[in-house]
RNA sequence: GCUCCCUUCGUCUAGUGGCCUAGGACGUCGCCCUCUCAAGGCGAAAACACGAGUUCGAAACUCGUAGGGAGCGCCA
């Protein structure tokens, strides 16, 4: 059997980090071995799934780059599937009706639970062949075995097993005429023919019962693999505080996405000591079999460094459009300055995201508004004017075919020697002239991005302002 | 309560009985480099949850204990 592997979220909400994951395991373990990856939308709850959810998880699945083979499927479009099916258990004696109301359900496991005893369907009507009573709901339960183990060996976990007896009969279909999910998960798996069932260990307890569905329905069992989870820095489950923010966030916040998947991919999942994987790599090496058994935290520290790492090795061409998209969020225009690409080499070795890229670039791209007082009193006084001068007469100097960072290094070095004082000395005043700050690239970049008729106008503007020294 | 799962530096992890005086990475700290800020280089502190057992030998295997997590719906 080919590998088959399926994405299953509801559309309750939007695509989160825990999910994203999910999504990456399923897709590489399909890409690595060759398989296709399908994408199901479980929507069988109409009360809590929504359109926008819909959208909110492809937007989320296409910004990472986890490109389906099949789907959307959607569950609502399968409802007379799953119902023949039902139907066919019933007929087949492996599923019957049962005619208890919710609130003759609830007593019983209030009861349950107050003696102690995990609460599970008595079987009232599981051989039960008197008529059906009249003005009760109606639902399918499964006839699930009483005896016996069902045991698997999980892909991540290893061994599991659990005996029959821990189980009771689920219902299958609802009075409203609803499947339910461990019904619904099956039958799609079956008919999807997925090989490989990758999800959260939240549903390592739903495996059993599920297993004996596929048994009843005569249908070849797939592997499972159970990831462990993902909690947030401080231990507890993800929460809107940390990670469970939909994955679009961290577009917004900076984050290339090939780094965000790099990040998660190492999260339960290693390949030796190895950090850093393109998302090449990651389809070559990665092994569902290789995933770890513990939960795991999420570290921004950690998220952040990732990235950086991508913002300094990647082609800067292909960092600037992620770069100009920060740009117009910050209502600048990217046509109104530099080069981005020229913008990501400058700034990449002094920060972590796109966000702050963007925002110390905005000089660049706009003017400035006041200069920083503490800057000017630290650099701005002693031979501050002398220095912009020469820089003024030497950036002056330079044809416009030299403006480079080399060139302009060049003239800046001469210009210090002019006045005869070190680098330093020209390149604070001159860079509070370029960004009204004393913080910023290389004097040379920093300059150099500015272009030649703005850095000129720039020194003169600071001039204007410094004293006018007595002569 | 019952069932299932998990447990190596603060965090992510390497480790499949001797290569472990437990390795790498993030973070932290120190030094170097330096036109600011970074980045980079070098270095440091930092962990096998606990207890028994198996074995010549255990981070690794077994059993217990503790701690954490998940599930026990006509939710998914």
């Amino acid at each position: 059997m080919s590998c088959r592997t399926r994405f299953a979220p509801s559309p309750t909400g939007f695509l989160h980090i825990g999910g994203a994951r999910t999504a990456l395991f399923c897709w590489l373990e399909a890409r690595h071995r060759g398989g296709e990856f399908v994408l199901r939308i479980e929507d069988t709850d109409r009360e809590r799934s929504t359109q926008a959810s819909v959208d909110a998880i492809l937007d989320g699945m296409n910004w990472l780059g986890l490109a389906w083979d099949e789907g959307p499927v959607f569950q609502t479009t399968r409802f007379d599937r799953y119902r023949q099916v039902a139907e066919e258990l019933v007929a087949a004696g492996k599923a019957y009706y049962a005619y208890e109301t919710r609130e003759e359900l609830d007593a019983m496991r209030a009861r349950q639970e107050a003696a102690g005893i995990k609460p599970r369907y008595d079987g009232y009507w599981r051989d039960r062949t008197d008529p059906p009573p009249p003005d009760r709901p109606r639902v399918i339960r499964f006839r699930n075995p009483t005896v016996g183990r069902v045991a698997w060996e999980d892909r991540v976990k290893g061994r599991i097993e659990i005996s029959n007896e821990e189980l009771d009969d689920l219902i299958i279909w609802r009075s409203d005429e609803h499947p339910t999910y461990n019904f619904a998960v099956v039958v799609d798996d079956v008919d999807m023919r997925i090989s490989d069932v990758i999800r959260g260990d939240d549903h390592v307890n739903n495996t059993p019962r599920q297993i004996n569905l596929y048994e009843a329905l005569g249908a070849p069992l797939p592997a499972f693999a159970h990831l462990p989870m993902i909690h947030g820095p401080d231990g507890a489950k993800l929460s809107k505080r940390h990670g469970a923010v939909s994955v679009m966030q961290y577009r917004d916040d900076g984050y290339l996405p090939w780094a965000l998947l790099n990040y998660i991919v190492r999260l339960g999942w290693s390949h030796g000591d190895q950090e850093i994987f393109s998302v090449d790599e990651m389809v070559r090496l990665f092994a569902i079999g290789d995933v770890n058994h513990s939960a795991s935290r999420f570290d921004f520290d950690k998220l952040r460094w990732v990235n950086q790492h991508w913002m300094k090795h990647d082609d800067p061409a292909r960092i600037a459009p992620h770069l100009e998209w920060q740009l117009r969020d910050l209502g600048l225009d990217p046509a109104a300055g530099p080069n981005p690409a020229d913008v990501v080499v400058a700034l990449r070795d002094r920060c972590h995201t796109l966000r702050e890229m963007a925002e110390k670039a905005r000089v660049w791209y706009a003017e400035f508004e006041a200069y920083d007082e503490q800057a000017l009193a630290r650099h701005a006084g002693g031979r501050a004017r002398e220095c912009l001068e020469a820089a003024h007469v030497e950036l002056a100097r330079l044809p416009q075919a030299d403006w480079t960072p080399v060139a302009i290094d060049a003239a800046l070095r001469r210009a210090a020697e002019a006045v005869d004082e070190g680098l330093g000395k020209v390149a604070q005043p001159m860079r509070i002239a370029m960004t009204g700050s004393a913080v910023s690239p290389s004097i040379d970049h920093t300059v150099f991005l500015v272009g030649q008729r703005r850095a000129l106008a720039r020194i003169e503007r600071l001039l204007a302002r410094l004293p006018t020294p007595a002569r």
